[in-house]
DNA sequence: ATAGTAATAGTAACTATTCCTATTAATTAA
DNA sequence: TTAATTAATAGGAATAGTTACTATTACTAT
């Protein structure tokens, strides 16, 4: 299994930032890095490395976002800034109130609770 | 405030289905009704739908779905079909949780889980 | 009827993502 | 160390979902 220079690249990106980026951000990023480096790559990166559990997909809005953090966790999204805040993870609790309600192997929980983050209500009011 | 015969038959057909439909698929519905119909105007309605909590959408993978419950509750989607199946509103258990342990004003608890439906697991092993 | 304006059809444009292909680079075997 | 093999890449074309644009149509109120 090669692990090219690029693809090493891509996944240090990814791993030191907790911006949850998307491809787009990842490719800039990179370029600084390695000129050369195409978008493809960094899509085609991204899914491999998703695929061997390395990082995680956030689908938000109409784009995909990547984390570069695989512990069990959940987001926070700011509807003012667009923001996404890690929080806690909550899976047992919502596994163990689902239990049994509906016949359904549960394989992960995504949960994304949107609102306003602290950097909008200190001031106003 | 004008609600056209487009508006009432796009609003129509998101409200009768519980199959979270995308776009494309209530565009041709429409086109069954109204045969001149646009995709155009089937996006543009959606949104101003949603705009005024008639509907709602729910972002899964990279297309948008659209809702006609507009009761708070959740979803369960099967990795193997695809199916988007209604559960009910745990936004109290999360909410209590949550509440105190981050400054956030929560408005909108989006949870899916992921995981295989009863469809598949009755026939095997 | 007429004026004013919201909404539409049809199509072009845009954006995120995937696909394709010739070339490059890493690995393996001799 | 060189040659053979094959994974991975760069660059660009293609695709899909969505939004934007514009001339025309159809309400609505006067």
């Amino acid at each position: 299994m090669r692990f090219s220079t690029q693809r090493k690249v891509i996944r240090d990106i990814v791993k030191s930032t907790k911006t949850h980026p998307s491809a787009d951000w990842i490719f800039n990023k990179a370029r600084v890095i390695m000129p050369n480096i195409s978008l493809g790559t960094v899509y085609r990166n991204l899914k491999y490395l998703e695929k061997i559990g390395e990082i995680n997909t956030i689908s938000d809005d109409q784009i995909i976002r990547y984390d570069g953090n695989t512990k069990a966790h959940h987001h926070l999204k700011c509807t003012r800034c667009g923001d996404l805040i890690d929080i806690n993870n909550y899976n047992n609790i919502i596994s163990k109130k689902f239990l049994g309600k509906y016949k359904f192997i549960i394989k992960k929980i995504n949960l994304m609770i949107l609102g306003e983050c602290q950097k909008h209500n200190i001031t106003n009011e």
